[in-house]
DNA sequence: TGCATTTCTAGAGTTATTCTAATTTAGCCT
DNA sequence: AGGCTAAATTAGAATAACTCTAGAAATGCA
């Protein structure tokens, strides 16, 4: 037997770029969640999570990207692996003006700017935003989270 | 762009089959920003304006609603009419996920509870919310605008 | 009223995404 | 290793939300 089911911890593939194994965690991640690792599934975890730096991709980025790679995914499998990733938590979905869904590689708390000429998305770290006072949830809901968008635009 | 501002005609036939002055506020906004206060988009303007309460419409729902107030108004002329209003400052262009684009009658300073799971907005007044500290923009830009959107969820 | 221009509309086109149903693969069990 | 079953992948069809087009209608000035 090759697979020991750990105990689910709380990181991010993020934490193992560094290491000789970088699928290793992935597959013990993904496995947590009931994905199996699959090739398609781990090729475009490794163009997501392998650069180390932040990334904001659309299903038609990655899918460009993982033809480049010479990964051969099918665009149906993108969506449904990016949808599922975010489900497992290893990605966060933002929606922004233009009728197109971000994936953010970036899933710690944090906030973006929002270029109102490009629609590119850059991030803000959230110590950089001070939030004072917030209202309340409605009854019986609780506030999950709170995106902030600064819209920037030429001057 | 043309254009001429004579004096501002104060009737135009829809207002006489209403009440008095329903559309006298709506017209004046219209010059002021050269649309033509056409049947179509006085009617639109009512079904936006006249509630007094502030909504959150998607093309679809206001093409709807006007089928069933009786005006014959198509879906183009309802997506047009919404993007001339929001270039206009009459209404502002909301995106949140699930790819639908909202329209917001509301267009003081204020922010959104956003309901995870039915995808419904409520507004939040800007005064509910304090930000104590925000980044910079990026060099040759400035901040139009900051949108918060509080995420609530069941519980 | 007549005319130039703007606006409206049905329907076709586009884009982003989801669904479907057939094929392939993974992981388990001998 | 070989076989089985459920899960995953895929191409292509389907859908949803717009956007465009080009002809028809309405508007407003003279």
């Amino acid at each position: 037997m090759t697979v020991m089911h750990t105990r689910p911890r709380a990181f991010s593939m993020m934490e193992n770029t560094m290491n000789e194994r970088p699928f290793a965690q992935a597959i013990n991640r993904l496995r947590e969640v009931d994905l199996r690792p699959t090739r398609q599934r781990l090729a475009l975890a490794k163009l997501l999570f392998e650069g180390g730096c932040d990334r904001h991709v659309t299903a038609e980025t990655l899918h460009e990207e993982a033809q480049r790679s010479g990964a051969r995914v099918s665009l149906a499998t993108v969506y449904n692996t990016l949808h599922q990733f975010t489900d497992a938590g290893l990605l966060r979905e933002i929606m922004v003006d233009s009728g197109k869904t971000y994936f953010d590689t970036n899933i710690h708390d944090h906030h973006h700017f929002l270029c109102e000429r490009s629609g590119e998305l850059t991030d803000i770290p959230a110590h950089m935003v001070t939030v004072a006072e917030l209202p309340q949830a409605p009854d019986g809901r609780r506030i999950s989270r709170v995106d902030i968008v600064i819209r920037i635009c030429d001057q």
